[in-house]
DNA sequence: ACCCCGATCGTA
DNA sequence: ACGATCGGGGTT
């Protein structure tokens, strides 16, 4: 597929990674959204990333090569989707947390944990290579929409850092 | 083996 | 504002 996101859109800085990633239509099985949320985490100095602390079994997908699926399990009861960035041995990825579905039905997840739940992505799917799946990837689209930048979610450290990115057409939902 | 805490979310 | 719920990772 042409339009598919190639390894070499990933293969960057994850600051731009995520801003680029909004807008995009995100494949999974047999639902498709538009990206409306996400959030930059980055291995080195970034105190509030799974990476920060070095590779473990759970992070190191995300000191592997761009274009991976990372999925992790949170709180005893949700998943988190993210993509893997920066080159091979540098840790980088990016939080999915709006998606605007459009198929099969219009509607709008707001949150990473829903998000995941309604589209049934789970640890199963983690570490997979989304440049080169049939079911699981992202196609292009020619513009990046106007968004918001703000601090990131849910963290205790690292707020300072303005790493979340929200589309503005989303905000006025 | 143990313990603390977390990139959340629904309810109050 | 808070509780549910349990795996990950650091410590013993």
């Amino acid at each position: 597929m042409a339009d598919r996101l190639s390894r070499d859109f990933f293969n960057r800085p994850t600051l731009i990674v995520a801003q680029e990633l909004l807008g995009k239509l995100l494949i999974f099985q047999n639902s498709a959204g538009l990206i409306t949320e996400t959030e930059a985490y980055i291995g080195q100095d970034d105190p509030a990333s799974h990476a920060y602390r070095g590779i473990t079994k759970r992070t190191q997908v995300m000191f592997g090569p761009p274009g991976f699926s990372y999925v992790y399990f949170i709180y005893g009861m949700y998943n988190c989707l993210n993509f893997v960035t920066e080159e091979d041995g540098v840790a980088g990825a990016v939080l999915i947390r709006g998606l605007l579905l459009v198929e099969p039905a219009p509607f709008h997840l707001n949150g990473p944990g829903k998000l995941c739940k309604h589209l049934g992505i789970t640890r199963e799917h983690n570490a997979l290579d989304i440049t080169e799946s049939d079911f699981f990837y992202i196609k292009d689209a020619p513009f990046t929409p106007e968004f918001e930048t703000t601090p990131r979610i849910g963290i205790s450290r690292g707020q300072e850092k303005l790493w979340r990115f929200v589309v503005r057409e989303k905000l006025k939902n």
